[in-house]
RNA sequence: GCCGCUGUGGCGAAACCGGCAGACGCAAGAGACUUAAAAUCUCUCGGAGGCAACUCCGUACGGGUUCAAGUCCCGUCAGCGGCACCA
């Protein structure tokens, strides 16, 4: 009989369905399992080939999972706020969430005609009132606690999307979505504190099973560093603190830099003898893209604050101040001591503007480059620091600036407030409301969730303000707290919000008294293998990181992490090894690839692809292969042989399989799994039969991987069950070994000859085997043996003269 | 510039803790079946030499440690990803 792969994957498609085979149970008291691939955004362009390798791969673990007697969780909805949506309804004049609906459609389509056993019980959408109510819910939780606040200040913004990015969505200088250029805005921002989080997001990394480089990752993201705040005085009275993380250079400091946007820059103005070219090159800078900034990074420019000097707290020293863009205004206090003899950059610059260099390192020639090594130098020209090393030098003038009032141990981070206002349409309603009397007021929790309003146009204003700013109706409402006239709060939430913690609500999708259960959540949460791309690790991993500590902080939650094992599967490229565009001409559609060779075979090839971690080009001759390997499968049945056990000649082949497949998937060595699975075929093939027993066991080990062709199989066989819910085949330790093994023979690490012994033979056994083999006598012949060395089931290595 | 990863046949890749390099698959070549093609099956398949058994070379490059190195150490080069004036 044909391997009608169409007709198989409906049958059984249709068959999970009506028997709910992939459902999670709500039974509380069995292991459970929770297995998650981040949700996609419904574009409509439609499924990528790169959606499947992630969702096949995770499918493998739950369906082995069940297997395994666990309550499996394996859910998927949709992250469908966004951009493109709107940007869609503005070009179309229709509502984004028709759109959005179309797309889902189209999606939940494709990915069942993948076999994926999601449990679509509990579907979720984040554009559902029913689901960003809660989203809302928790945004008035963080206002409570003061970790949300609205603050004007310096944003970034794209100047196509006209609206706010976060640090995290500006990627060299530019929009990561559509690549207009990004220019810096003042703008009144509503702000998440994710900087008191700081610490905690990098300890608790440490307790994680996360891949090495998302761990390194988030941890450069946040960017910890230690040092210390010294508070310099200056001719015009006010002080002016810096962050230093070689406060052993204080003797060294030859200048100060402002940030242009600093504020004793404006209140020293006055004082100043040269206003203009102060405020021209503040006019400068604030025009400025980041994109500029990065371009001129090399050549370093600036302005002398003629009229005001600081004074070194050390030793008294007066030292010119400039303002330069150099210094950030966002980090650290915006202002830096320059010690040049030990920093690159502020060697370049007074080498430019022919400042003094002051040694007070030794080790290096300062004159020719800054010497920046701190473990090798002793301190010079530092009066009470003379002598020392570094790190003592260090430890020394911050006690001492500490006693002295005028400075203190500091560690900032890289990491920056999370902007949480986007001025667009197709977000969630920020639920604030603005009254003149009572200033920002949260909506009461009973009046969530807070609809996003129907709008004639989806544009944003000129002027940047969210088109929810045009809706009056809408917009005047009353104070919560003094029941007087007052404004809501016309901004939406960015995308990141929706995903920063939906996996909690899979775990409780209907509940309409809290975002999930105190029980659901208890017995779910963690996620157990969360499974998503790189390009997500320091945005929304790290974003769900902080929501997920937070509502463990105030109690919803009982761990204080999301997710116990996070891994990262490599990209698909196109064919000619490019990323997958419509522009490039090179992509490939998931439905074609199900058309012409069925679900279980595009299933089996992305697995088969290349190592799960790493990018892999798109091959069409290679999926041939699969394909083949499924059909000599399929016609095993016509080999079968009665017998329940496995054959004496096979049988350790299996007890073997069973280990590296278990093992493999665990390891998300899906490559080599299905590689040995391939083997173990070719050696049913030679011997020409297989036991009932032996092809049950290959077909429930293949399951996972191809689900439609081996339920099938396991029907014609006569299994009454659905394999699904077989056990997952046990194998026993002693059997996985062989009990003869091929060795190999070296002399002088050259290989002359292979053995075959006894597995467990000793080395005495095996040297006498050996030297009776012609070859090794001969190339032995007249030489005195020095040395041997015996490797127990592998070699044995004769060193001779 | 800094951090991380990678470099193995014509191609995708294997190789656990240092122990037979190239498993498995693709492509290619030869043959069988066929009127023919497709499909399927059998064999060959890193390079050089030899009729052959076999020998030598070979995991980006240059060194080193070791009985033994794709694997460990030092240095160099190339590619990919992330960050990028973070004081």
């Amino acid at each position: 009989m044909k391997y009608d792969f169409s007709a198989i994957e409906k049958k059984w498609q249709q068959r999970w369905d009506e028997d709910r085979s992939f459902a999670a149970t709500d039974d509380y008291t069995k292991p459970k399992y929770y297995a998650l691939v981040e949700f996609p955004y419904p574009s409509g362009q439609g499924l990528h080939v790169g959606h499947p390798r992630s969702y096949t791969a995770l499918d493998i673990v739950a369906r082995k999972r069940r297997m395994q007697g666990y309550n499996v969780l394996y859910p998927m909805g949709w992250d469908a706020f966004g951009l493109p949506a709107e940007n869609y309804a503005i070009k179309n004049h229709v509502h984004p969430a028709e759109f959005t609906r179309k797309n889902i459609a189209h999606f939940k389509a494709q990915l069942r005609s993948l076999g994926l056993s999601f449990d679509w019980e509990r579907e979720i959408n984040t554009t559902d009132p029913e689901y960003y109510k809660w989203t809302q819910w928790i945004f008035l939780q963080l206002f409570k606690k003061g970790l949300a606040y609205k603050k004007e200040m310096s944003v970034n913004w794209c100047t196509s999307c006209k609206c706010v990015l976060a640090n995290e969505e500006v990627v060299e200088g530019v929009c990561e979505r559509c690549h207009s250029p990004v220019v810096r805005r003042d703008k009144s921002q509503w702000m998440l504190k994710i900087t008191e989080y700081a610490q905690r997001l990098i300890d608790d990394l440490d307790g994680l099973d996360y891949i090495e480089r998302v761990k390194i990752q988030q941890k450069n993201w946040i960017g910890r560093s230690t040092g210390a705040e010294v508070t310099f005085g200056s001719t015009a009275g006010e002080d002016i603190v810096v962050f230093t993380t070689r406060p052993d250079t204080l003797f060294g400091a030859t200048y100060m830099v402002l940030s242009p946007e600093h504020e004793l820059v404006k209140k020293w103005m006055p004082l100043l003898r040269n206003q203009e070219e102060v405020k021209a090159y503040q006019q400068a800078a604030a025009a400025k893209s980041d994109l500029e900034r990065t371009e001129l990074n090399k050549d370093k420019t600036g302005v002398r604050l003629d009229g005001v000097r600081g004074i070194n707290p050390v030793n008294g020293t007066e030292i010119p101040i400039f303002i330069s863009d150099y210094v950030l205004a966002t980090y650290g206090t915006g202002a830096i001591m320059a010690v040049p003899a030990h920093d690159e950059r502020d060697w370049e610059f007074a080498r430019k503007f022919h400042l003094p260099i002051i040694e007070v390192v030794k080790g290096g020639n300062v004159q020719e480059a800054a010497f920046t090594d701190c473990a090798t130098g002793v301190m010079v020209n530092s009066g009470m620091l003379d002598g020392l090393t570094v790190e003592e030098a260090k430890e020394k003038i911050i006690a001492w600036l500490s006693e002295n009032g005028k400075g203190q141990p500091k560690v900032n981070y890289k990491l920056r407030d999370w902007v949480f206002s986007r001025q667009r349409y197709w977000g969630e309603p920020i639920p604030m409301v603005w009254c003149d009397k009572c200033g920002w007021q949260p909506l009461p929790e009973s009046e969530l969730p807070l609809l996003l309003p129907e709008v004639e146009s989806y544009e944003p204003t000129d002027d940047g303000e969210s088109p929810l700013s045009k809706i009056t109706d809408w917009v005047n409402t009353t104070c919560p707290h003094c029941g007087g006239p007052a404004k809501r709060e016309t901004d939406t939430m960015p995308q990141w919000a929706g995903s920063s913690w939906y996996f909690l609500r899979y775990c409780d999708p209907h509940n309409d008294k809290a975002l999930a259960s105190k029980e659901a959540l208890d017995y779910w949460a963690p996620v157990d293998w969360y499974n998503g791309g790189m390009e997500h690790t320091t945005l929304h991993l790290l974003y769900s990181r902080f929501w997920h500590k937070f509502l463990y902080d105030i109690g919803v939650v009982n761990t204080p992490e999301p997710y116990a094992k996070r891994t990262s599967h490599g990209m698909i490229l196109g064919e000619n090894g490019e990323k997958m565009s419509k522009s490039r001409g090179n992509v490939v559609n998931p439905d074609d690839i199900i058309r012409d060779y069925g679900a279980d075979t595009m299933r089996l090839y992305e697995m088969f692809i290349g190592d799960f971690e790493k990018t892999a080009p798109w091959s069409p001759k290679s999926i041939k292969g699969c394909k083949r390997f499924l059909d000599r499968v399929w016609s095993l049945l016509d080999k079968m042989t009665p017998e329940e056990e496995y054959s004496p000649e096979l049988e350790s082949a299996f007890h073997k399989l069973i280990k590296k497949v278990g093992e493999d998937v665990e390891n998300l060595k899906f490559n080599t799994a299905i590689a040995a699975m391939m083997t173990v075929l070719n050696q049913i093939d030679e011997k020409g039969s297989v036991t009932k027993g032996e092809l049950r066991t290959f077909i429930t080990l293949l399951n996972p991987f191809a689900p439609h062709l081996t339920e099938e199989m396991n029907q014609q066989m006569g299994g009454e069950t659905l394999l699904a819910r077989a056990a997952w085949p046990q194998y026993d330790p002693e059997k996985c070994v062989a009990q003869t093994v091929e060795m190999v023979v070296q002399i002088c690490g050259k290989i002359k000859a292979r053995i075959t012994v006894a597995a467990d033979a000793g080395q005495e056994e095996v040297t006498a085997i050996a030297k009776e083999d012609p070859a090794v006598k001969a190339a032995l012949e007249g030489k005195q043996v020095l040395k041997e060395i015996f490797v127990p089931g592998k070699l044995l290595n004769i060193v001779a003269k």
